[in-house]
DNA sequence: CGCTTTTGACCTGCGC
DNA sequence: GCGCAGGTCAAAAGCG
């Protein structure tokens, strides 16, 4: 059970089916599928981050085919591809759910994070934090191709890591959207990459489809 | 030359 | 109040 009056970001972040770990079909499941007429998960298991390896080294390539979509959505029409487009089905699937209301596990997931930061720190004025949430991916690269540019704009030594954890803003202006990357000390080829605000903008990345540009538009942040 | 990355300093909140 | 830790700033360096 969830202390919900603990949340303190927006519950926005709606629902998130719990991935299975280490597999590609979980990409290939209906779980990930960006559905946007899919009812809603039943009650989620405890506070999880969203995990998946859905990235077997560098930006390995992923097949998502129509058939497997099932669907009418921007998505279905093509090939997932890159690391950035699992991301970014795992982000618009939390997007969908997120209108479904009763979210909020994500959120507890982060709980203790956000708790912890509650008013923040950092330099300058202190502001409402943007809801967050997280990938945790196998690649070996830190940035991962997720259709947005990025500015790195700090790195840091984290405590009883093994790695610095690298600071990104993404480099469109007003967009206010912020990611953290680090990697996992058990198992450096994970990343963990945390996504901070909602993108006020289309991905940079060239899309042949403008209509699923505009349909990323709706469901990014 | 403009943009990005690096990196040390700085700021703020929290715990003791 | 002090030290610690996390997050951000901004000057300098790097790069295409």
């Amino acid at each position: 059970m969830f202390e919900e009056q603990e949340i303190e970001i927006p519950r926005q972040i709606g629902l998130v089916p719990p991935l299975p770990f280490g597999t590609f079909e979980s990409f290939n499941n209906k779980a990930l599928l960006p559905t946007i007429a899919d009812p809603l998960p039943p009650p989620l298991p405890p506070p999880h981050l969203v995990t998946s390896s859905c990235l077997g080294g560098a930006h390995q390539l992923l097949s998502f085919n129509r058939s497997t979509a099932n669907s009418n959505n921007s998505w279905a029409r093509g090939e997932v591809t890159t690391a950035g487009d699992c991301m970014m089905m795992m982000m618009m699937r939390m997007s969908n759910k997120r209108s479904g209301g009763g979210g909020g596990d994500i959120a507890a997931a982060m709980k203790m994070k956000i708790k912890k930061m509650k008013g923040g720190s950092g330099r300058g004025r202190r502001k409402v934090r943007e809801p967050r949430f997280c990938f945790k991916t196998m690649s070996d690269v830190d940035l991962l191709d997720d259709g947005y540019k990025w500015r790195k704009y700090g790195q840091k030594v984290v405590k009883n890591t093994q790695h610095p954890r690298s600071y990104y803003r993404c480099t469109e202006e007003k967009c206010r959207v912020k990611k953290q990357v680090e990697r996992l000390a058990e198992d450096p080829r994970m990343i963990i990459t945390t996504y901070e605000g909602r993108h006020v903008h289309s991905p940079s990345n060239d899309l042949q489809d403008s209509e699923t540009a505009s349909q990323l538009t709706d469901f990014l942040w």
